[in-house]
RNA sequence: UGGGGGAUCGUUCAAUGGUAGGACAAACGACUCUGACUCGUUUUAUCUAGGUUCGAAUCCUAGUCCCCCAACCA
């Protein structure tokens, strides 16, 4: 056995293999590097994302498991689109994730200097100039997929004009789109990206960071890679639409006096069924109210998901099971959501609530009569205790639950038929109530007193076990309970995603009923009602006016039966 | 039609010349004071056509299909 170094050995099998741990295994065993450091790199334009999760994971892990570090360092060379409120909500999320940098805070902001250094070492090396070209001029010497570009009147001018020209554009006296700087590249290149890319632009903008002290801005291309050098970052990780600009990362980092060589390497980015994640398309539904925020619950953005209730583990957990590969694919929703009950099925202490009541009177329970039962919290983990319940005459059971005509394989309430309170007793249904409309207002029970904890001592099954909440201490809630954005697992496909945007995303439940002791839930915490899904308190609720969201469903069977025809 | 990538169960990720495997989904069954959880069983895949080889998802050749690139966004 070779003598591995502790890198290596940090590496820990419990995490999944993938193309770029294989990559990074590699680099240590052969020494091109020896400790891994990597960063998380995002524009302060915006909200977090699942799949930012998915970069935020594989950077930080990586780290983790080769015991090197992840910086985390905003992209912040666009003063037009980034804003303060972005930089601090992408620090919360980081952090919420799971994630730490540490001191490794930074910004491209910071390398600014350094920055125009080295486009002045570009121009004196004949392989930067300064173009006065307008926009379309440009765009149009381009030329086109098939056709090379044309040079600008501009690109033989002498070295002295371009450091001139670009000291002025600094010293600010040109407005914005007057001048660029442009890399000397190759107008003829099959990669656009090489057809002389544009280093800076003139934007007389604020910075969140330098204020007014720049009225020029690297772009992405002149700013990311050089600022991988500055940090001595080894594995610089980012997304298959970069893979185009490999070699002019690669171009640059050759020509600049660098302090160190980063490698680009390219992976698939997330995309999940029924969900959009692009920044773009995100900022778009947050401005135009299709949603109430950045952390609107049914955002797919980590603020929307922490604020539904989705526990960090399952973000993990989720990112975790897709693994990492080269391939664009669109992940089922169904694993999501798989990791999600997952994890809160072991986290959440149950509790019982009904949605939709239905009224239920017992009719040979004593009137006035209350009696004390106890409910586990968690039927896994004794350790989670038990609570009492309070049981009387009247009590509220969900509509669903109760069929006038019992449809096949419906094996829950109907006239004539018993089933079981969880934790309390056996009921038998006699009676159905019904307003002039002829809709079903109450039912009329009568119960078992022998079967007090839910069992007779005849023995007799029953075939369905109800939840409940007693009409004498039940408290009163609101609701919300959440679908898919989108109706369709592909939106946008046809070219206009506001077409596939699901209206009925949100349904909002008034009436709900709570047992007493979820007056106690704290926010952050989410909770099981019982045979439904699980819920957690929104932070709309006030004090005696409880909001609670549906983070997700409990696996359905019996929905799917029904759905099936049944 | 230029350049760069990619094609393996329904979905997703493995298998790196040697038995195509896992997870999710689906179906069925067991269990059950949650139609949940858990457990068991089952179905289904190497883009196509040639070639190399004892042996090919893997290597070669030729196709097909899909994605990205023509911002002074990242």
């Amino acid at each position: 056995m070779p003598a591995e170094t502790p890198a290596l050995e940090a590496a820990a099998s419990e995490t999944n293999r993938d193309f770029i741990r294989d990559l990074v295994q590699a680099d240590l065993e052969s020494r091109r590097v020896t400790s891994v450091v990597t960063r998380f790199p995002p524009e302060p334009n915006g909200y977090l994302h699942l799949g930012h999760a998915k970069s935020i994971c594989l950077n930080f892990g990586l780290a983790t498991e080769f015991g090197g570090i992840c910086h985390l360092r905003f992209d912040d060379t666009n003063p037009v689109k980034e804003e303060q409120e972005f930089i601090d909500a992408i620090k919360r999320d980081v952090h919420w994730l799971g994630f730490d940098w540490g001191e490794h805070l930074y910004h491209a902001s910071d390398y600014f200097e350094q920055l125009y250094q080295w486009a002045e070492h570009l121009i004196r090396a004949g392989l930067a100039y300064v173009d006065d070209s307008p926009v379309d001029e440009m765009r149009a010497m381009r030329g086109t997929l098939t056709e090379p570009g044309r040079a600008s009147a501009y690109r033989d001018r002498g070295v002295e004009e371009n450091l001139d020209l670009f000291r002025r554009m600094r010293a600010g006296e040109y407005p914005n789109g007057a001048r660029v700087l442009r890399a000397k590249i190759d107008l003829a290149a099959g990669n656009m990206n090489l057809r002389d890319p544009v280093l800076y632009r003139i934007l007389h903008a604020a910075h969140p960071r330098t204020g007014t002290a720049w009225c020029i801005y690297p772009t992405y291309d002149f700013a990311h890679g050089q600022s991988d050098a500055i940090e001595k970052v080894t594995h610089s990780l980012c997304t298959l639409e970069f893979e185009d600009h490999r070699p002019l990362y690669d171009w640059l980092i050759e020509h600049l006096p660098v302090p160190a060589r980063p490698r680009q390497t390219e992976f698939a980015r997330l995309n999940l069924g029924y969900t959009v994640l692009s920044k773009r398309n995100l900022t778009d539904f947050v401005k135009r109210g299709i949603v109430t925020g950045w952390d609107d619950p049914r955002m797919p953005t980590l603020a929307g998901l922490r604020r539904r209730g989705v526990p960090a583990e399952a973000v993990r957990e989720f990112v975790r099971r897709i693994g990492m590969a080269r391939a664009n694919s669109i992940v089922d929703l169904a694993l999501f959501e798989h990791a999600i009950r997952d994890r809160l099925n072991q986290s959440s202490q149950r509790r019982m609530a009904v949605l939709r009541p239905l009224k239920l009177t017992i009719e040979n329970f004593p009137e006035g009569e209350v009696q004390e039962l106890s409910a586990v919290n968690h039927p896994d983990d004794p350790a989670a205790g038990s609570r009492t319940v309070r049981f009387g005459r009247e009590i509220y059971v969900e509509r669903d639950d109760f069929m006038e005509v019992p449809a096949k394989k419906f094996y829950r309430l109907s006239p004539g038929r018993e089933v079981r309170l969880r934790y309390a007793f056996l009921v038998t249904c006699r009676e159905v109530v019904k307003d002039a409309d002829g809709n079903v207002v109450e039912l009329r029970c009568t119960y078992d007193p022998a079967s007090r904890g839910g069992n007779a001592p005849d023995g007799r099954k029953v075939q369905a076990t109800l939840h409940w909440v007693c009409a004498a201490d039940a408290i009163p809630a609101e609701v919300r309970l959440y679908g898919t954005l989108f109706n369709r697992p592909d939106p946008g496909a046809d070219g206009d995603i506001f077409a596939d945007i699901n209206p009925e995303s949100l349904e909002v439940l008034r009436g709900a009923l709570l047992e007493p002791s979820l007056a106690d839930v704290s926010s952050g915490e989410v909770v099981q009602f019982e045979r439904q899904g699980y819920f957690c308190p929104d932070l709309d609720s006030r004090p005696g006016a409880p909001v609670f969201n549906r983070t997700i469903g409990l696996r359905d069977t019996w929905a799917k039966v029904q759905a099936g025809g049944g």
